[in-house]
DNA sequence: CTTTAAAATGAATGATCATTCAGTATAATA
DNA sequence: TATTATACTGAATGATCATTCATTTTAAAG
């Protein structure tokens, strides 16, 4: 009867506008120039989202999803929760330093304002340190992590190293690979949780 | 002559913008928003600001002034690397945890741009995390703290805790205080850096 | 080849605001 | 009190864009 949807338009969209808002940021970037860049009229835009905001939320789901996905096939295989600590610690950073652009969006232009963390926090990061609260608690129940720790602080603590070692790495300008973090990464949380550390 | 410029109208401003800018976001908060509150013309603002972007730098340079010079007071009487850390995290906690608009500010509107973080990020927080630096080398020579590790690395670390407990704060709706962090967060810290801890 | 339902277009719309500046008010001096 | 340098005002300006929708294009089905 009619056209069929083009199913990659979407992807190409959020494609274009990756490189747009990593390059100039949320606000100063126009629909009008991720349409350019996406090869489509600024209408067509529209029949994909909501509205411009809509735009930003999908990317971080996209960029979620994909997170949860590869992270959850690597967590089955697991293990203690030390082991499953270091695989997190190397899946945060490497997917993270996979791509700058996207990190761009995460760590940067997704923080603009307190609405917008709102309904990413609550949701999607709410999910990950859920994640992080189960590898420690199950830590304590080995008897390998500290006690003396509430597990929900604790997971916080770990996603605030994680965190931080992403932002600083947009942020700064050498050409360092993220990953090279993960050693040291690894061993200051596991110093920090571990009850009997080997001295 | 003629009149003199009235000195508390500046300060009259920011705090104008603070509670303007907490409650909705920096690009949803006119310049006219901001006047109002103030209880000055929307062409005043500009006799004090260089445009809308100043306001929110100077809001930052101000809170990091305080920041700095009650800091550095507190740390001189200082004392031992763990020390100078415990305090530390008391300071930061209980700095931001005293005024949420302002650690909304903070937390969150300061980071919506990789340009707006630039100009801050390289200059204050940068001299902050130099501050930890510190503190953590100091803690290597005196032989309490892990001597494989980079004290720059741990600085960071050290922020990323801080930075995670007090955004976590923010976005929370509960009425918890901030400072009930200081306990679990410096013995999380302070586990992830000695040397030999007291098991 | 014709029909037709849906996809795509992009010019036009309408709102929103940051910023300016010509004019007014004020307080320090003479 | 008159003068005057400066602070202050707020209506007007000019740009910028997100969003819409009347029209056009496309490709599947008959």
């Amino acid at each position: 009867m009619a056209r069929t949807p083009d199913a990659g338009k979407r992807e190409r969209i959020l494609d274009a506008a990756v490189v747009e808002i990593a390059g100039h940021g949320f606000f100063q970037t126009t629909v009008a120039m991720i349409a350019k860049r996406a090869g489509v009229a600024d209408g067509t835009i529209y029949l994909y989202f909501r509205n411009k905001d809509e735009i930003l939320l999908s990317l971080f789901d996209r960029a979620m999803g994909r997170f949860i996905k590869e992270g959850s096939t690597h967590l089955e295989q697991a293990l203690t929760a030390t082991e499953k600590l270091e695989k997190i610690v190397e899946l945060h950073l490497s997917l993270v330093g996979k791509d700058r652009d996207l990190a761009i969006i995460t760590q940067v232009e997704m923080r603009h304002s307190i609405h917008f963390m709102d309904q990413v926090s609550r949701d999607q990061v709410g999910r990950y340190l859920e994640i992080l609260t189960r590898i420690v608690a199950q830590g304590q129940q080995e008897g390998r992590f500290r006690g003396d720790m509430e597990p929900v602080f604790a997971a916080k603590a770990v996603f605030g190293v994680l965190d931080e070692m992403a932002t600083d790495w947009v942020l700064s300008r050498r050409n360092t690979r993220l990953e090279s973090k993960v050693g040291p990464v690894t061993a200051f949380l596991l110093a920090g949780l571990r009850k009997d550390p080997q001295v």
